[in-house]
DNA sequence: TGCAGACATGCAAATTAAAACATATCGACT
DNA sequence: AGTCGATATGTTTTAATTTGCATGTCTGCA
């Protein structure tokens, strides 16, 4: 789709979006999550990558320790105290989750472009 | 991911869901208008349709409307009035959005499914 | 040893999304 | 002409998400 000129179909495009998650529906590791993570990683902490992104500090943790719980291991190695209040780090494992989410993700976008071309031919004029 | 056994990423499983979209992200064709779609053609009402599918008829109607609106052209032909009350019916250009969505998931499954292969030997163990 | 500031978490308030409800219209068939 | 049941929409409730608030914990450092 989203093709030749002319065609009613032209400005239609085709996305998709990825997600990881446990064998009953649960446990989901979305874009928001990674993003969540990325920003920790970058900022050092849950708090400042709340701000960051957007969301409230709140939700940020609950959405990790919900995440956490369903994955059963843990995705950020938070610090109490100390000369800043604190601060956050990813584990082994986020980091191996967002790599893989990375790859995929660029994988899918070549799947798509290829499957798009196939088929705004077929689909327009 | 999603391979072999005893690695810690064992029953985790990637997921994905497709969607037409005009260029500013609006008018999305998801499966959920997709499975409306096909209701109404099985059904023919908008109001079957809606109650085979368990969400309200106003729900079913607006978010054909949008859809429409977005898309610039008409999904669904409906008929008010008659022996039986009304009815609804297909569109040619819904039809052919059907078919090119089921067409763009096939499509996609047989990706994902390569991709994955490919993705869970490097991530497990 | 007390301060600062992030982590931790329950709970109430606000925002958003969805369902229900209430009416009105339409038109082939009795 | 009157009926029936689906389409058409605005309005109101209800449910689900998010945010905001309050309060407490922890610990390196001045």
């Amino acid at each position: 789709m989203a093709g030749s000129k002319g065609s009613k179909y032209y400005d239609i495009f085709l996305k998709y979006s990825l997600w990881l998650c446990t064998n009953e529906e649960k446990g989901i590791i979305d874009e928001n999550i990674i993003n969540l993570l990325k920003s920790i990683k970058k900022t050092g902490s849950l708090k400042s990558a709340a701000d960051e992104i957007k969301i409230s500090y709140r939700k940020a943790w609950g959405n990790i320790k919900d995440s956490e719980n369903h994955l059963n291991f843990k995705l950020v190695e938070k610090q109490r105290g100390g000369k800043d209040g604190g601060h956050s780090t990813l584990t082994q494992d986020a980091e191996t989750l967002i790599n893989a989410f990375n790859e995929l993700n660029a994988e899918f976008n070549t799947a798509i472009n290829k499957i798009t071309k196939k088929f705004f031919n077929k689909i327009n004029n």
